[in-house]
DNA sequence: CACTTGACCTGTCCGC
DNA sequence: TGCGGACAGGTCAAGT
């Protein structure tokens, strides 16, 4: 499910909660695969380390500790987590959590703080992993080298934008969007949403998308990204913050989900078609 | 190499 | 209600 951001949103939470807290015990349940390492490894180098950095690359999530170990965290489609303190707001309460009683049947990971405030790992679908590597090897995951640049950066342009689809010119723009070699973090929402900003078809060659049609994607796919960040991300069913609570930015989506809607551009009806092996969403009026 | 498709899992929703 | 099938925000490992 999440996207750059969804885990930028979770990024920042974890940022103002877990900074500075120590691990007094790490839990793992009813998955292994969620978390493979040996019970060894979390006794040596997580237990009675402190949280000192948390950071993003792509969709994923380093958790910097004062061992020089990393927790390496993918969410992939249904992975969450959520902080628990003392104070859980129900229905009703602003911060209401939609998460309820942790750990629940869904929970993979659980790790205690000396504070005895908890970091549940939750993910319905097993999709997910976390992992605990040394710090100086992030860089030489399969994952790191391969993956294309952060578009949000302020130094990444549109020329270099356009020259990262260059590889893959003979498929469609959509596929290529989604491909996180070329750049890094798009998903289907935003890659729905950028195409419609931009009046580009899912389904047009890479090859024949003009300098000036990227620009406006290059442009497109940064305002979305950067409003769904304002927004807190986007939940369309499983995805919550650290807090347990939904982003917001479904409600200003233009064409993802929103199948036999208006276009809010052009009036036309929006459809929903399987392309690039996932749904999508076109407004077949305005994208050309 | 570039490209496409299926696999990995669980849960939900939709049509019969 | 029950059942089968399609589908869900992401990546890999296989095919061609």
């Amino acid at each position: 499910m999440p996207e750059l951001p969804e885990v930028e949103t979770v990024r920042r939470g974890l940022e103002t909660l877990i900074i500075g807290r120590v691990i007094r015990s790490v839990g793992v349940l009813n998955s292994p695969k969620s978390f493979p390492n040996a019970q060894a490894d979390v006794d040596a180098f997580m237990i009675d380390a402190e949280i000192v950095a948390v950071r993003r690359r792509a969709k994923v999530l380093l958790i910097d500790l004062s061992t020089h170990y990393t927790i390496v965290i993918h969410l992939k489609m249904t992975g969450q987590l959520v902080y628990r303190g003392d104070q859980v707001f129900g229905a009703g309460h602003p911060n209401e959590s939609l998460i309820g009683e942790l750990p629940d049947r869904s929970t993979r990971v659980m790790i205690e703080f000396m504070d005895n405030s908890w970091l549940y790992f939750n993910d319905q679908r097993k999709f997910g992993w976390v992992k605990l590597i040394p710090t100086i090897e992030v860089p030489n995951i399969d994952f790191m080298k391969k993956v294309g640049p952060e578009p949000l950066e302020l130094d990444f342009t549109s020329a270099q934008f356009r020259q990262r689809f260059e590889r893959r010119a003979r498929t469609n723009i959509k596929a290529a969007l989604l491909d996180q070699s070329v750049v890094a973090g798009v998903g289907n929402i935003y890659a729905d949403e950028s195409l419609w900003g931009a009046k580009i078809s899912p389904k047009r060659k890479v090859a024949d998308v003009t300098t000036e049609e990227f620009e406006d994607l290059y442009r497109e796919l940064r305002y979305v990204m950067n409003l769904a960040i304002e927004k807190g991300g986007s939940t369309d069913k499983n995805y919550v913050d650290v807090e347990g609570k939904r982003g917001s930015y479904m409600d200003f989506a233009r064409v993802f989900r929103r199948e036999n809607l208006a276009c809010p551009r052009c009036g036309a009806t929006i459809v929903k078609i399987k392309w690039a092996g996932r749904g999508t969403h076109i407004c077949t009026n305005c994208q050309k």
